[in-house]
DNA sequence: AAATTAGGTCTATTGTGATAGACTAAATCC
DNA sequence: GGATTTAGTCTATCACAATAGACCTAATTT
C-alpha cells in the first residue's frame, strides 16, 4: 500500500483525533492545510479504497499504524542509505541535537531491538 | 532542492562510483535498473540543472551529500512522526534485529548527537 | 570518404499526484 | 413544504514523474 504525501497529511489529522466525524476532519484540514472540502473527500476516498482508513456512518478512523506507513515511505531512502541505520539517523537528525533524556530513550529502544 | 525517486536511484550509482564517466553510468544504470541511455541522460540532466551533480567533460560527480538528500526526502515522514526519532527508527527497523556491534555503533552515534 | 561509436538533446507518452468547483441526496429546520 | 445544512461524488485542471525513441554532432576507425 503506497501512501502519497497528501494522504499522509490527512492521516496525520486522523491519527491525532480518531475517531473523528468526517465533517470535523474537513474543518481541521481547512484550518491546518487550507484544503477545500472536496479535496478532503477526494483524499479520504483514496485512503478508504486503499484500506488505510474507514469511514463508517460518517465516523472516520484509521486501519493502519503510523509505523507501517512510515516504514513504507522511508523505503527508498532506506535503500539509499544502504541499510545503514546510522546514516539514516544522521539524515533524520540533520545536525540537530538530542537532549539527554531523548538519548536515554533511544538507547533503550536500541537495546530492545538488539538480539541476545 | 527536491529529488525524485528516480533521481535518487541515479544518485546512488554516482555516489557509489564517483567520479564516473557518463558512459559508464549509462552502463551501470542499464545493469542495475534496465534503464535506456536516454533515460539516464534525462535524469542526469535534471540533477545537473538542480545543482545536485556536475557533468564536466563527460566526468560525473556529485555536489550533494547523501545525508542532505536523505534529510529532505524524509521530511514529510519526519513531520508525521512528530519529530520523534524513536518512532522514526521503529519505522526504519520495521521489526528487524540489530547485531551487538551495530547497536554499539548506534549508541556512539547517539552520544555524538547528544548535547552537553 | 564512409561507417561506427560516444556523448548528448528534443520530443513524446503515460501515469499519477494535488487540488477543487459544480453538483446531488438525505436529513433537519422554520 | 421550501430552505438550509451535511455528507459525499464526479469531473476536471495543472503539474510533474518515469521512461524512452528518434535524432544530432564530433571524434575515431576502417
Amino acid at each position: 500500500m503506497k501512501i502519497s504525501d497528501s494522504e499522509l497529511k490527512l492521516l496525520e489529522l486522523i491519527w491525532k483525533s480518531e475517531p473523528i466525524k468526517s465533517g470535523e476532519l474537513v474543518l481541521k484540514a481547512f484550518e491546518t492545510y487550507d484544503w477545500k472540502k472536496s479535496t478532503v473527500y477526494t483524499i479520504l476516498k483514496k485512503l478508504v479504497v486503499k484500506g488505510a482508513v474507514k469511514n463508517e456512518d460518517t465516523m472516520v478512523s484509521s486501519l493502519v499504524k503510523r509505523e507501517e506507513v512510515a516504514a513504507k515511505k522511508t523505503e527508498t531512502i532506506k535503500k539509499s542509505c544502504g541499510g545503514s541505520l546510522p546514516m539514516f539517523i544522521a539524515a533524520f537528525l540533520d545536525n540537530e541535537k538530542l537532549s539527554k533524556s531523548e538519548a536515554e530513550e533511544l538507547k533503550r529502544l536500541i537495546d530492545s531491538f538488539t538480539e541476545e
